[in-house]
Order: C-alpha cells, then sequence, then structure tokens
DNA sequence: TGCTAAATCTCGAAC
DNA sequence: GTTCGAGGTTTAGCA
C-alpha cells in the first residue's frame, strides 16, 4: 500500500487504531520507522532502567534495531539489538510499543502520551564503510615496513598464541634475539606494560633464553615508564596515523616503486 | 521565527540557498536537526573513515552533538561528541554539512546530494534516568547485607587502594581472616582472577598474614575454575539481578520492617 | 586535568 | 556457541 517514495510524514498523529495499523505495517514492511513524542520508557534485560515522561526520537531500523533518543547526550538512553520483534498497543490512551530480544532477553516498552511526528522511510544504503588508522593497520604497517620499529627487527609471526592471550607480533632483532611486540594505538598504560611481561615470563620459560619485549604505542603513562623500566622491557613511539599513511603508501605504490623502495 | 511547535517538516527539499539558511537557523537556535538524504561521509581525527553515497539520517542534538545512521546497524557508522562548531555550505550542488570537534580535533564532512527530509525539533525533556542491577548495585547489596556474600563476611572498607588498582570489598570472614573481594556483573574470565589474584598478593606481603580472594560474579568463565584453584581463590555466584531486588526491598522497607529484619 | 575501570558496552574473529 | 580483545569505544568517578 505504501509506494516507492522515501518518505512518508504523519505529523502530530492521533493516537488511535489508524496510526497503530500504519505503525505496524512499517513494522512489518522493514520500513526505517522515526517516533517523535513524549513517552515513558522502560527496560528490563542484563539490568533494568526507567526515564519518566519527556520528548524523545524513537528510531527503529529496517534490521528491527531499536534507538531511544533523548534530545541531549550523543549516546541513546535506551536500545535494542537488531532482530527485536515488536507488539503496537493502545493502553490507557497512550500508544505503547514493546520491544522483545532473544539472546540476550531484553524487552523495552515505550508508551506515547503523545505523537508529535511519525516517520517512515524507505532508504537505500549499499556503501561500503572503509576506517583506517586503527591498531590492526598498526600491525600490517609493522609487518610491511617493520624497520618504522627498529633497524633490523625481522618478523616471524603474529597472533601468535602465548598464555595468557595472543601477542600482535613475534620476531628476531638485529642481534638475533627473539622480542614479542605489544601494540596500542593510544597512550599504553600499566595494563599494557603487564600484559606484555606476562608474555615476555611464558616465552623465556618455554624457550629457555632471552626474549626482548617492545612496546609500540604513541606514548606511554607517565607512572609507567618506571615498571618498564624495572621490567627490562622496551618502547618505541608509533603513531597510528603514521602507519595509516605507510599503508597508504604502500597501496598506492606502482610495482616500479615498489622494486625501488625494496631493492 | 520558528513558533512553538515541536516540529518543522520540510519534504524533499531543494538544496538551495533557502534550505541552507534554515538549517543554519535551526543549528543557531539550538534545536535538534535531522536530515535524512543520499549523502557521502567523511571523517578525519583519531582515525580516518570514508562512506561512498547512501541513504542516511543524520541527527544533530541540542548540545551540537552529530550522529550519522544507516538504514541498518544498532550503532552510529560515524558520530561526533557534544560541543560540535557546525558550517553549512553549498558544493557542487550538493549541500554540505562540516561538524568540527576541538579535543579531541575531530572533523565529519557530509555531502547531500540529495534531500528527502528535513526535521528541525523543539523538544523538552527533563526527566531523571535511574539504571539497577550494575557492578556498583552489587557492592552496595554486599555492603548491606553481607552474608549473601558468605555467613559471617564482615565489610571493612571498600574502593581501597591495593596496587595495581582498588579492590572492590576489603573485610573479615567468619573465622577471622582478611578477605578481599572482586565483584564481576558478567561471568569472570582469566584477567578478573589474575586480578584478584594480584590484590591478594600484593595484601600477604603486606600484612604478612593470611588473606583471602573472594570473586563474586554470576559465573565463572570454564577454562579459569581451575586457575582459580591453583591460586587458592573462593568463588561466590551472584547476580546482579538479585542484588538490585535486595537493594529495592532496602529501600521500600519500613523503619519497623527495617528493625525487625536486623534485630 | 588526567587516569582508571565499568558498560544493557558492541562487534568481529577464532576456536 | 563461546571466548577474547579492539574500539574514533563512551562515560563516570576521583586524585
Amino acid at each position: 500500500m505504501l509506494g516507492v517514495r522515501k518518505a512518508w510524514v504523519l505529523y502530530t498523529p492521533e493516537i488511535n487504531e489508524e496510526t497503530k495499523t500504519l505503525i505496524e505495517q512499517s513494522l512489518a514492511q522493514r520500513r526505517m520507522l522515526l517516533l517523535i513524542g513524549k513517552c515513558r520508557v522502560e527496560y528490563q534485560g542484563r539490568a533494568t532502567s526507567r526515564l519518566d515522561a519527556g520528548d524523545r526520537l524513537i528510531i527503529v531500523k529496517q534490521d528491527h534495531s531499536l534507538l531511544v533518543h533523548r534530545p541531549i547526550g550523543h549516546e541513546a538512553v535506551n536500545w535494542q539489538l537488531s532482530g527485536c520483534v515488536f507488539r503496537v498497543s493502545i493502553e490507557e490512551g497512550a500508544l505503547v510499543v514493546t520491544s522483545i530480544h532473544q539472546r540476550p532477553h531484553e524487552l523495552v516498552k515505550i508508551c506515547f502520551d503523545q505523537l508529535h511526528l511519525a516517520v517512515i522511510l524507505n532508504l537505500k544504503d549499499q556503501a561500503e564503510f572503509t576506517l583506517h588508522a586503527t591498531e590492526e593497520d598498526m600491525q600490517k604497517a609493522i609487518l610491511l615496513e617493520p624497520s618504522i620499529l627498529e633497524d633490523g627487527f625481522t618478523p616471524v609471526s603474529y597472533e601468535k598464541k602465548v598464555e595468557p592471550g595472543f601477542v600482535d607480533i613475534y620476531g628476531v632483532d638485529s642481534e638475533g634475539r627473539f622480542a614479542v611486540v605489544e601494540i596500542k594505538r593510544k597512550a599504553a598504560g600499566r595494563n599494557a606494560v603487564l600484559q606484555l611481561s606476562r608474555y615476555v615470563k611464558t616465552l623465556r620459560e618455554g624457550a629457555n633464553r632471552e626474549v626482548r619485549g617492545i612496546l609500540a604505542a604513541p606514548e606511554i603513562a607517565k607512572g609507567c615508564q618506571r615498571l618498564l623500566e624495572s621490567l627490562k622491557l622496551s618502547f618505541k613511539p608509533l603513531n597510528p596515523q603514521k602507519c595509516a599513511s605507510i599503508l597508504q603508501r604502500t597501496k598506492t605504490l606502482s610495482l616500479t616503486d615498489f622494486l625501488e623502495t625494496h631493492q
């Protein structure tokens, strides 16, 4: 019944059977649905929350995820993950939208005392999203160009299982010593140092020979410099943006450029 | 110039000076602004991202935070924290909304090739939000009713500084032994066990006497039971929802009830 | 202001 | 399915 338009708008819709049916239809047809109005919100699931009456924006997406947004604050005050089942009803003059999610079992109940606006959207979006300068980019950059970590460093493997987890990069330094590399895209704190230390300890005991630990991060938290030194670990300043630019350069290099750089 | 209505709607607005001016005014007046249309999005800041053309919902809130939502996926694909400065312009027939944030310095640029809908909202929401069954609720419940942890347990202090952090609760058990309690609201993993172990170690060395470690959580991860036992730590199953109900009960108790319960 | 830990964290990958 | 760690994490609480 709804045509090919991108958006249908109901301005100050009454809370009645007609409005209820339209909302039910837009949910059944997997449209994106915006409801703006004065409402109360309850949540029960992993935790429990309550929010008294106020004006909010409610978003139901095509994957049946739910967002409740207040006029301020960048995060949603209540939400529901993809795959909800919705029930719409009218109770004591209020339009009630209930969303139920399984695994984890959670319920969000929204009671609208007033509806200011209802919008039904038919959006198309197939584009791909790309993100750069992540910790994974830093890891790739070191593997592609190990000299940014240390002259003479040669990666041997990465994501290697070492109790109590996985080391980011594992290799050999210019003097033939084993070296474990822990990468952080932000300032490395106490936990990063302790984690690296645990890896070094495990590998030392396993290999029964010297193993270096190298922490690669933009900076190291002030109090942790001493801890790092006392544990005989190294620190190498490394910026995620610089790593991203190395990947970009490598990606855009022609074959000739590549051969020149690596001859 | 905009009156007291809750919502103004521009249906398929043209990309021209008039639309640009209206958007600029709604930003200047700190309205909540929704823009729905076909757009491209770029982000530069702590990382870098790119998203090609597609239909999206853009939200600018009254605190000048920004959200870019795709038709599916519960999380925003791009966002900007509260306190942005916006610039609106028309470039090569596209409406360009640029948001700039300081500290961290970040930029989100949205280029609309088409606008399906623009909504300007004047929302009022003063209600308070309450959340229950958090880790803090669990801590409070144990302090109020220590027997849920262990018969005869007596809390001495909480949030006590013990390297390398703060212990959740610190007390004495029925046999007079010191006990450190580590609380987790979800299944406790290896890290929780290791952290508790570090606290116990520090306190043992400091006090030079026996110190027990008690891990209170809904459950313990499978592989960690052995680790817990080898470190001679205890585990007490404890549910956040149950703790919340204890707090609720305590809160709603009359003075008479309280005296009866604690006589 | 800076740091630390929790979160209805979410998400993805690996086992 | 479970577990584990990254994230433009964000946010709240303190030193």
